[in-house]
DNA sequence: CAAAATAGAATGAATGTTCATTTTTGTCAA
DNA sequence: TTGACAAAAATGAACATTCATTCTATTTTG
């Protein structure tokens, strides 16, 4: 079972094989390039255990597609736990991002790289679920709370995550060759200079971002 | 046949009406979930036709990938004669990108919104593409004349261009309900001022921004 | 020993592709 | 202009294969 923070269990009960196997297939061919068959012999189970179990091949993608943005919801909630300051919140996502990238490659392109209406039409969209609605809240709170510039709420979200998530695609593309969190410095300054406003002194974060 | 910048002739021939019915078939429904004879219907030719003009329903995709990020290569250009400037060349390229998303959705939907390692793996990533790799080049040279921070150079592009990317994703997707070209200055402004030089004035941008 | 879980051969619907036939197009002689 | 005719294009019924799913038999569990 692919989780976030927790350690899968072992050996991994029968539902959890299953999902693994999935995940990774689904990721490296594309769900409509993975047949039941071939996730059943990766899992080493039988076609009919998958049946019981998920009933079916879009069962399984629903399942996943759940308990991936489940773990991703409470990597947010924690976040927005141990921060207060919208400012804080968002560096520290990205900064989460950043490494899960490398030690999560599956989690993170099942998010980042797939085109779930095509296999999930029932679920709602990933920008429409709870982590990716709390982290537009935080952005919304930081206006309100004057650390960010007051402009459009899909402008300043989109500006502050735009590029972390593109380079998330860039590196799970193979495109960049460096771990992501090397860059992480240089993002956040790039990213958020943008939207901080002006008393927020410029100079300030350059030198956050050296120490 | 999908343009960006002609207009289809007419009446199409037959080869264009196949990429015009399998593009709109492909963006809305996904490749996987499209037939040859759903194309063939939507497109009022036989099965045979598909075969003898593009040889399977992966010629078709092929064709239709070439064709469409030719299209966009063209626009590029066109961008990099008519400005000089990078910076103005990064806006320019924003500028339309915003506008092809609310007049050609089929075209930007198929680039930005498909994941083309599905079902056209022997063709280059789209990051990998001459308009890409341009684009890229762009802000490189903008960072050597000094309109850009020298920052790396993958940051720098993800955080030029992952915003709007980003906007085009959430307006595809329906979830902003104005038209992009509504958010363009808003952000432009976002987006570039966390990779300007500090020498080009903050206040400058904004007051742009204003007018 | 009953109930639950697992196994996997068999099934049938979906769908990409082939190819023999028909239609259209273009050429040229009458 | 007409008609004959060959080459090219288009047609679509038939085919072959893939693959999700079913269902009965077997094994494991409590």
């Amino acid at each position: 079972m692919p989780y976030l923070k927790r350690e899968a269990p072992n050996p991994e009960p029968i539902d959890c094989r299953i999902l693994t196997a999935a995940l990774d297939l689904f990721v490296n061919s594309g769900y409509h390039n993975v047949s039941v068959h071939e996730i059943q012999k990766q899992a080493d189970v039988s076609i009919g255990s998958i049946y019981k179990h998920f009933g079916g091949k879009d069962g399984i993608a629903k399942a996943l597609y759940k308990h991936i943005l489940n773990e991703m919801d409470e990597l947010v909630d924690d976040v927005m736990n141990e921060h207060k300051s919208p400012k804080k919140q968002c560096e520290e996502i990205i900064r989460l991002l950043c490494g899960y990238t490398e030690t999560h490659y599956d989690i993170m392109a099942f998010i980042f790289h797939a085109k779930h209406t095509e296999f999930v039409p029932d679920e709602p969209l990933i920008c429409n679920t709870l982590p990716f609605i709390k982290i537009r809240e935080i952005v919304k709170s930081g206006m309100e709370c004057g650390e960010f510039r007051e402009i459009n709420s899909w402008v300043a979200a989109s500006t502050i995550f735009g590029g972390v998530i593109r380079m998330i695609q860039l590196r799970l593309d193979n495109m960049i060759e460096e771990p992501l969190p090397t860059y992480f410095e240089t993002l956040i300054d790039a990213s958020l200079n943008g939207v901080l406003t002006s008393d927020t002194t410029k100079t300030d974060n350059k030198i956050s971002a050296v120490l």
